[in-house]
DNA sequence: CTGTAATTTCAGTTATTCTTGAAATGACAG
DNA sequence: CTGTCATTTCAAGAATAACTGAAATTACAG
């Protein structure tokens, strides 16, 4: 590895992270070199950094780009794609929880609903049906709040997420179940007409 | 496999989506099991349904038990292990996060802490550390926010979630800002007591 | 103790995923 | 077109991870 030592370490760490989040260890180890780095780099330049095989890096780009992690720049005069991650952490952080919930979380929940249209023949098919009911309401819930949340700008969300449970209080002054009664998750809009 | 098509169907779903987020298939088709059965189960129950080897669903259930997703009851005159998963969906998902949180983002920071002891010596170092420190600080504001969270009771959080972005509005109406002001991550209270 | 049922361990096998070099494709200047 | 550089694809090999059966260990009733 071609790296300065705080880096390198960086870079490994996080290729361990990623490999435990279902990130193939090398594709970690080439967002966080992206990541890290003052300028926009070219897979050659990733090569060096990382010894990975010429292919390896053109397959880790390929899949970053695929979950839009990466952007692709040109540079005047040289016809190589360069890639960057976007300057804003928290525009990371979105395009992150976007990209899971749209390939794992909304796919959950089709399952479930799809599930949820069998009755159940048996004691433990009812209590089964029962779980992913439950199931599908937890998920239900957060991805509305997720939603809800998505919608605010950076700072407004720092704000809020800054509040914590400080946010009770203020509840605690206003008309909580007023505002809480008009928001039951029965009358929540299906999430599939958000894509 | 021999289960109900649709516990079969959520099992298989689940063990997908779980080797999507680090897991084990057979790990989480086990949980998958666990987590819709009526009662609890003991690992030779889990042996027919799922059809693995009885070591396989062994070692699974030592995984789990490691995370605390499981947790392991005895019958009446009978010797064998048997498991449940938590009745509350809450509890199970605070159990998850916990986890997680424990071994991946608690040592994450102490790398990113320990990382930005070291002072960098180059302009690309100096970029690096100040990426670093800007992930250190993300991270920090949002376990914080997992802390409080954390610390409500189920109803509590359930309502907050629910009020989503609804939330500015009261906090609009309240002094936001004083209270911004007095909660930096560094200053944090201990218990706030509101339970 | 002894015998038996239950569970766990572990070395070897199998399956899956990752990585690579070579070849193919694409892009474009001359 | 043609030649060059950049990127991608792909089949084969390498590395990991998962799974198994057999043996070892544990727990406990008699």
């Amino acid at each position: 590895m071609n790296l300065s030592s705080i880096q390198q370490e960086f870079v490994l760490h996080f290729g361990e992270m990623g490999s435990r989040w279902g990130i193939n260890r090398t594709v970690g180890q080439i967002y966080a070199v992206l990541f890290l780095s003052n300028t926009p780099l070219n897979a050659e330049q990733i090569v060096e950094k990382l010894g990975f095989s010429r292919s390896n890096v053109s397959m880790g780009l390929k899949e970053l780009q695929a979950w839009s992690l990466v952007r692709l720049r040109h540079l005047p005069d040289d016809r190589r794609d360069y890639f960057t991650t976007p300057e804003d952490l928290w525009e990371i952080v979105r395009i992150l929880v976007a990209e899971r919930k749209k390939r794992e979380i909304d796919p959950t929940l089709s399952k479930l609903r799809e599930l949820e249209m069998q009755s159940p023949d048996s004691d433990a098919d009812r209590h089964a049906h029962e779980r992913l009911s439950e199931l599908r309401e937890l998920i239900e819930l957060l991805t509305g709040w997720y939603d809800d949340m998505n919608r605010l700008e950076t700072e407004r969300l720092k704000q809020l997420l800054s509040l914590g449970a400080k946010i009770q209080k203020l509840a605690g002054k206003a008309d909580i179940l007023s505002l809480v009664g008009r928001r039951k998750s029965s009358d929540k809009t299906p999430a599939e007409k958000e894509a």
